[in-house]
DNA sequence: AATGAATGAGTATTCATTCAT
DNA sequence: TATGAATGAATACTCATTCAT
């Protein structure tokens, strides 16, 4: 990505998570990136249309973690488990900014834009459920890659709703990732 | 509720569903609703903090839908499917203002407001697994409240998932739906 | 006409006048009607939109001035050169924001707003070459309210070169009234 | 002229046309023109200094027009006739630039730059006349030149009216036509 | 309770102009 | 000469909110 576009997308997600969408200011952002006002409307055509190099910087991080901290001769179980960590921890630290990507998809009616920005997420989990149902870790009908955004989809919403009504509380957390985890290794057939 | 509040948060709904939450203006609420520009604050302090009840009449939506729809004797099976259909239909009408609520979530730090809100919708489908577990249709230590979020999620997940990537194809929806409810069915326990 | 349409009309003139129609504000235009900025756009769509009311003014102003100073018993000579004093007066003071208006014209492509605007001028100067043309001082095919607005048209040109080259050569001006004069005379036929 | 000045001059006639003072960008000038931004200012020192090259181009395409196709053998009413159709032709298709060049000239304090451009435009109706009254054709105390800015006053008037009140209706345009013709030649004396 | 005219703070966006290449 | 990326000042307009009636 052009050097001047990325400082404005990194700019651009702090000022977003600090200040919410409203109050974000396209000259706060541009202070941030260290650019002049006008230079931002080089690269992006409105202030909402940063939207989608934020989400791609976001599944970016997350597919780089992921594939950094897992350790994939672990059993399967602990590698959902990580997962599971890997999720509720970045929802926990950009949870405004996915609820801002979320609001701001349906302005943009241009889906495969957010489709392939997902896309390589799924590929990535995808793999993994194809490796375990490979060793026979999980049932034999699966369907690796759409499964992947089943539980992706699953996990984050756990995450979610932990940090929206638990929010502080370390132990409704952990309870809270235990069900999950439970729900998950049950829907891909773990036990069975 | 109040019959002008009412009013007031329906017109409101259609508003921001039309033009988001940026466009929408206070103006337009109070010309659907048919009231004086300063009447809106005698209900609502400030424009945002209409989404709370916005969020109520979703949720009392569904679950009169539910309620009305749902045959609980059906077998377990198929009391499932038709929840998922509900929560297909609900997200294909109405995702452009869940967006709007899950966004606006993150602003108002009242989070138990949102609990509240929720909390009788998580309380019907936790009903629905508790009779199911009575009968022996979903696994024995599930706790039926707590994974009725957790379902919830999941439903929700793949219902937006289908209508933000493969958005007009029927039978793209169709397979979601049947991966979904096996995924669920499996993650319940319905077939050990 | 309503009183705050009238201040902010008036203060447009002023600020138009003094500034030329891009470097004049709103700002400056609301402060020197002593209202609120939003309360300019309650009275007028948009900057420009201030600019028919001017016009309405001048020909006011105008008509105003003729029909106080006029003596309508007068040889139709010299009320023909009063009038040409009116003109060229309010050429000189009010040039540059005719100018304005004039490209203004262009952009409102409501044409009956300025014909309506216009209509009570001819109509008054049509007036003058009535009451001559009854008297024998101009020729008899003469149509009154029609050469009207070529008297006037053929004034304003005249006083407008004048001003525009001729600049503050007091001589050069005189020089130019006699010969809009005599070319009027003539073209009324007065010395037939 | 340089062959690039002209390019500007010619490009920067249509945008200003097309979308009136304000909203013509340099930008879209250098687009018509075909050369880069910067190009630009190696011509003109600013968007409006333009303006008088432009009305330049249209005094010269005036002059063309006349003298192409002016029979100077004609009777002199023919030769006014013809000269009159001329007026109204360039007025129907440049007016809106004829009324940015006016508004301009307020503007540009430089008179006697305006003076130099519309000179020859004078120049050659003068001549007109003074021909005219060498044949007897004209009033003998008509001094050529003067009269001929008047002249040209009175017909850019009438046209101007034509096109601005009676906008698409051929009739009252041909009436309108007539009324200045016989006006300008009572003016000239031609019937005494 | 209801009104709606008035407010005025607030900002995205534009674009003339510059300047390093 | 020519370029066009970068600049950043400048402003029309919006709209949530208030308050006198």
């Amino acid at each position: 990505m052009d050097d001047k576009k990325k400082k404005i997308t990194l700019s651009a997600m702090k000022v977003f998570q600090n200040k919410g969408l409203e109050k974000a200011t396209v000259s706060d952002i541009v202070k941030g990136a260290g650019i002049a006002q006008g230079t931002f409307y080089l690269y992006f055509p409105s202030k909402l249309s940063v939207m989608p190099a934020i989400a791609e910087v976001l599944v970016e991080r997350t597919i780089k973690t992921c594939e950094k901290s897992m350790d994939w001769t672990m059993p399967f179980e602990n590698q959902l488990e990580h997962f599971l960590e890997i999720v509720f921890q970045f929802t926990k630290e950009y949870r405004d900014i996915y609820a801002l990507i979320y609001a701001g998809m349906g302005s943009s009616k241009q889906l495969d834009v957010w489709e392939a920005i997902y896309e390589p997420y799924y590929e990535l989990i995808g793999n993994m459920l194809a490796k375990a149902k490979q060793r026979g870790d999980v049932r034999d009908q699966l369907i690796p890659k759409r499964s992947a955004a089943l539980l992706i989809g699953l996990f984050e919403s756990a995450a979610e709703q932990s940090f929206l009504y638990d929010n502080a509380d370390e132990k409704a957390i952990q309870l809270k990732k235990n069900e999950a985890l439970d729900f998950a290794l049950h829907a891909l057939g773990c036990f069975s």
